[in-house]
RNA sequence: GGCGGUGUAGCUCAGCUGGUUAGAGCAUGGGAUUCAUAAGCCCAGGGUCGGUGGUUCGAAUCCACCCGCCGCUACCA
């Protein structure tokens, strides 16, 4: 009986990068939809970038571009970042799509006619110098309690206290620097509370695992209040329906982005999405991290209710992610970003790591250094990656790397290990990875004693025939030991397909032994893990997050002038800077803005038009050491031909700024 | 502050509804090997199960309180 599945992981913020505190979340989901495929069953991952907010786009106007090219871009990095750690999205899409605002409209509409919208007016503080309305995260200001100066508006850092944003003393916006006004607006909220029977129906029906059942009885006991869904303009977001300056707030719509990559999914495969999301057809579940329990254990069911949809069956709350036992640090260099890691290890280190470790409660999870490089070169190395090392080659080399076939010992250690299935299925389907790991390496360690027992090394010399049935009983038992670790391990399970020269290998495969069969020379499955190379990236991750800190201080974050699309450094390469020595300027007869300037580029001379003739006087020029393209494409203009152009920064007009180098610089010296 | 989770050998973790001398892997020490990515095999040392008190014939396992750590405390993505 084969099961459908929609699975996806939570949707990851669009205002930076993927770190490995969040691939616990993708790499957990993904070991599931791969072990779910490799089972039979029919399981799509949806997932996409969560785009929308005033972060974002707080931050595209500090980088002086779009929303929608800041969202781009991101996406682009996370689709990226994910695919290289093997997690196989069978959608990455993104909320700022027309499918996500249909929907959302769709829902709102839904909550509306069931009658659980309120408006409300309500006072938030606004900033007069941008026109625009202040999150507590954009406030800043001085703790009531403990006086920390420059401490966020809903909570402060040093002393952890709660407060409202207009406790804080002296607050100032952290977007112009300037002390918010409290204003009133009008705006829309979900009445959470309509939707409390149905909700605790839902618990009961095991929505959720025990430990996060407690956290929501308390919510429960608390009151479910009112949801507020509503932000007033300038907002980056889908705008309400009817409305002219009023936006959906990110978090409606942040959910209803799985829907949103579900259908975008289902058009482009033919399939129907009404009734994959809606039949009952296809089992639903949603990965979460514990911090996000609130939304998606309450408001995201309810909404899906009020509007009449088919609501998930069950959410995987997972914890955090400590790095030696604390909190990942900039500063200690442990807030590795997924690049980083990339850059230095293999991906499948962490995969696996990640397994041994993840036991499907919402505790936290810890990645020990020390620990890491042992485990993963002891259990993969040493053991699981041994039997093939220590027996293919001998196959290969002596025998033909043709397999014999198993005698009753062999048979009896296959055995041993297909029994094992049940429980391995078991405890993939209930999350428990540690669990598997943990049987997976034992089984290696009876493999290993196996070879030991039956020393083919000393059988070869003597019965070849008895040690070709010793190998095949070893390789045959790395088969099943590959289809247990595939879901974890999906470029190792491909290297030894390959050794073995068979097709991909599923679950189904413990049924059968590979006997009478020729194998492919062996490769190695996987190097081990230095640990020179985790400490360089924990180094690597000190240098880069120390600038970024202290350059996060928005106090004028924004530009004037848009940046430019991103360019390679091949790109600029293209652009030949020279020093140049100005060796005659004179003003242009008939153009009140250019000087007709001589550059010496180091014996090469240049004939160029600037415009800056408003700026600069042509006497105060001459001799003094500037910036110029030097291979730009000559242009004929009215007073002649200008060979080049001399850098300059400001708006025009008197505000003109050349370049100067540093001194010591010679012309005709190449800028880098 | 309130609440949820958690605290078991050097490290990372198992120990379900209480029951013989508390387990695993890694790390450490010793030994026999050499097919294997200094991998594998055998043996050993190592823990008063965060603390105190209680329930019980008996508690790491149940209860109370205390301490440490992580998190939540809703308009913050």
């Amino acid at each position: 009986m084969t099961r459908k599945m929609l699975v996806t992981s939570a949707l990851p913020y669009a205002n930076g990068p993927i770190h490995i505190g969040h691939l616990v979340e993708y790499l957990q989901t993904d070991i599931w939809v791969r072990f779910q495929k490799a089972c039979g069953n029919t399981c799509f991952y949806f997932c996409a970038d969560d785009t929308h907010g005033t972060p974002i786009m707080i931050r595209a106007k500090s980088e002086g571009i779009t929303p929608e090219t800041l969202i781009e871009r991101v996406h682009r990095e996370h689709y990226k970042d994910f695919s290289d750690f093997a997690i196989a999205f069978d959608n990455y899409y993104t909320t700022h799509s027309e499918e996500n605002r249909i929907l959302s409209e769709r829902i709102y509409n839904g909550a509306l006619e069931a009658g659980s919208i309120v408006k409300k007016t309500i006072e938030q503080a606004y900033d007069d110098q941008e026109k625009m309305w202040l999150p507590d995260r954009f406030i800043k200001g001085t703790c009531p309690r403990c006086k920390a100066e420059n401490q966020y508006g809903d909570s402060c850092d040093i002393c952890a206290a709660h407060y409202q944003a207009t406790e804080l003393i002296n607050p100032v916006s952290a977007v112009s620097g300037h002390p918010p006004v409290l204003k009133e607006s009008t705006h829309y909220f979900f009445r959470l509370a309509d939707f409390a029977d149905a909700l605790k129906e839902l618990f009961a029906a095991g929505y959720v695992q025990s430990s996060v059942r407690n956290k929501l009885d308390e919510w429960f006991a608390a009151g479910l209040k009112d949801w507020d869904i509503s932000r007033d303009g300038p907002y980056f977001g889908f705008i309400i329906p009817g409305e002219d300056d009023k936006y959906f707030y990110v978090w409606l719509d942040a959910p209803i982005g799985y829907m949103a990559s579900c259908w975008n999914y289902c058009k482009q495969n033919g399939l129907d999405f009404e009734k994959v999301w809606n039949s009952g057809e296809y089992e639903i579940y949603h990965f979460i991290g514990k911090d996000i329990m609130y939304f998606h254990a309450l408001f995201w069911p309810a909404l899906l209710i009020s509007a009449k949809l088919r609501r998930p069956d069950k959410l995987f709350v997972h914890g955090f992610l400590t790095v030696n036992g604390q909190k990942m640090s900039k500063s200690k260099g442990t807030f590795v970003m997924a690049r980083t890691y990339l850059n230095h290890l293999d991906p499948q280190f962490l995969r696996y790591y990640y397994a041994s470790k993840l036991s499907g409660d919402v505790g936290d999870i810890d990645l020990n250094v020390d620990d890491f490089v042992n485990r993963v070169n002891s259990d993969l190395v040493g053991k699981l990656a041994n039997l093939p090392s220590r027996s293919g080659p001998m196959l290969t080399k002596t025998l033909g790397g043709t397999l014999g076939t198993l005698d009753e010992a062999g048979r009896a250690l296959i055995d041993e290990l297909v029994q094992a299935r049940g429980v391995i299925v078991q405890e993939y389907e209930t999350l428990n990875y540690a669990s598997v790991i943990r049987r997976i390496a034992a089984l290696a360690d009876v493999c290993n004693k196996y070879v030991e027992d039956n020393q083919p090394w000393s059988l070869i010399k003597t019965h070849p025939e008895k040690a070709r049935t010793v190998l095949t009983a070893v390789l045959n038992a790395s088969r099943i030991l590959t289809i247990y670790l595939k879901p974890v391990l999906p470029d190792f399970a491909a290297k030894m397909e390959r050794f073995l020269n068979i097709p991909p290998l599923s679950f189904a495969d413990t049924d059968t032994v590979l006997e009478n069969h020729t194998i492919n020379p062996y490769e190695r499955l996987i190097e081990r893990v230095e640990k020179e190379k985790v400490d360089a990236m924990i180094e690597d991750s000190k240098q880069q997050t120390a600038a970024p800190v202290a350059a996060a201080e928005p106090s004028k974050p924004t530009l004037d002038e848009p940046l430019a699309e991103e360019c390679t450094i091949e790109d600029f390469m293209k652009v030949d800077l020279r020093i140049a020595k100005i060796a005659s300027a004179s003003a242009v007869e008939g153009a009140d803005k250019l000087l007709a300037l001589e550059l010496d580029l180091g014996g090469v001379t240049r004939n160029v038009f600037a415009g800056i003739a408003k700026a600069y006087k042509p006497e105060d020029l001459v001799g003094r050491l500037v910036v110029c393209v030097a291979n730009l494409k000559p242009r004929k203009m009215k007073f002649g031909l200008s060979e080049g152009m001399v850098c300059a920064a400001g708006p025009g007009g008197s505000d003109i700024f050349l370049l100067t180098p540093d001194t010591g610089a010679q012309p005709g010296q190449r800028v880098h």
